[in-house]
DNA sequence: GGCCCTAACTTTGTCGGACAAAGGGACGAA
DNA sequence: TTCGTCCCTTTGTCCGACAAAGTTAGGGCC
């Protein structure tokens, strides 16, 4: 029978970890409320005890993962962590892991047409007119294809809004965030794929005001079918997310 | 009409965000390899001809994100990003932007419908043994409401791994660490919880053996609706997720 | 009294150097 | 060969310093 034992395992972590962990949990455990000021370098030194090269890489932990960041002034602050950001880590991650578009698309699936379900349920007025923008907006760049991507990623994130459900707006995100950058290049390559594109915009919304369900889904499912369509003229499903597509995520993590 | 631009805007990040970003870029484009050596801090100072200081805190942001990590002799390589860890960033700004349960269990119906689908689907014996070999954990704990709200955290963990899909796996983890430590609650607090979470798992296996989808989707449902009964008689599904749930995932997190 | 401009002070980003602790490797002894 | 010891490297931390950018305070001007 083994002794009972005597001693707690200690804590080894190193001080900057320690520092970040400190911060950290006053910020999770609502202590330190988003906008608070954290003060500064130098208070902090005094505070923990540490030189300030310790804090420095403390605070670095905490800007990355989104939960500090710094103001105009540069001075540090509690925030909440952005989505689009979060996000991006993971379509990093996706990418390093090599996922296939096949797993993006039967995900995407699922996920954007729970959206769909969620915005048909309980968009509001304003939700409607940012869709309603963006068609406008969409049609208006119709032969730029970049734009009509970004504007397609634009679009898909204000129907996830508009199920007021943030949970499934996060679990969309990573995957959206891929998607973007081979519709630019479907819509390049394939005459009709701006047009339909527009269209099947056109009548999500039309389902959503209508709150129409099952038009709603019928709908999102054309779409993805159309964005897979027209990708297997470039390539296969089963290819992986290959790493020219990340440009693009780092680029939007920094907007 | 605007002059033609004659010069780019110019890059002024601070120096140890464009160290981070340098090798970001070449772990991401696939130049350093995941287990490639990243090099001493030392050799890092002279390749990017800052001060070491600088090249520590650059670390410290790809340590965070998750790119970068020290072995056991703390020498610093490249690597795949940790789902789990990963997703704990996520439950953590799903606290913090104080997401209802509801919105938790909305989403979570559909990632855990969409995963029991692709593991009918697709599940291999490997998939079957480690989830049957995990049903046999849990009966063996049924009496322990802490292990077995982690038991059952495990089991759709193994059900989206043998989904095949990694994007869902990586979309339903967020939701799914917030869901464990209510879990824990129900099963202390309603007698007849525990033995219904095991049966549930052993028809959903059997869905899973007998490539039965509509069965799955089924013991799905049933599931997630007995979480739903119980966690209502503890309190509203519009309660906000509180900060005292973050504790576990970063106890998770850790592992 | 209110407003603007300058000067002093603070804060950040970076640098150089320093040292203890821990790990790895080389070298010699058994 | 195996073991133990010594040395070197690497990391984590500290100290002090300085330029650049921002902030604050004070004085002068309307």
């Amino acid at each position: 029978m083994p002794l009972a034992p005597l001693f707690r395992p200690i804590d080894v972590a190193p001080a900057y970890q320690k520092v970040a962990d400190a911060i950290e949990r006053e910020i999770v455990n609502g202590r330190i409320k988003p906008g608070d000021p954290i003060g500064t370098e130098h208070d902090l030194v005094r505070q923990f005890g540490v030189n300030r090269s310790t804090i420095r890489e403390g605070i670095r932990v905490l800007e990355e993962g989104g939960l500090i960041s710094r103001d105009s002034s540069r001075r540090l602050h509690a925030c909440l962590p952005r989505y689009s950001k979060l996000a991006s880590r993971l379509s990093r991650a996706l990418v390093l892991h090599e996922v296939t578009f096949r797993e993006l698309y039967e995900a995407s699936m699922t996920l954007e047409i729970a959206s769909i379900e969620g915005a048909v349920e309980r968009a509001t007025e304003e939700n409607l007119a940012d869709l309603t923008d963006n068609l406008a907006r969409s049609e208006a760049v119709l032969g730029d294809p970049a734009a009509l991507a970004e504007c397609d990623a634009e679009f898909h994130v204000l129907v996830a809004k508009a199920s007021q459900n943030r949970v499934l707006q996060l679990a969309r995100e990573p995957a959206a965030q891929l998607f973007y950058p081979t519709t630019e290049m479907i819509v390049t390559g394939v005459a009709e794929g701006g047009p339909r594109l527009v269209a099947a915009h056109r009548h999500l919304i039309d389902a959503i005001r209508r709150r129409d369900c099952e038009v709603g889904v019928l709908w999102t499912r054309r779409h993805l079918q159309d964005w897979r369509r027209g990708f297997e003229r470039i390539a296969s499903l089963d290819r992986s997310v290959e790493h020219m597509y990340m440009e693009h995520a780092q680029a939007a993590r920094r907007r």
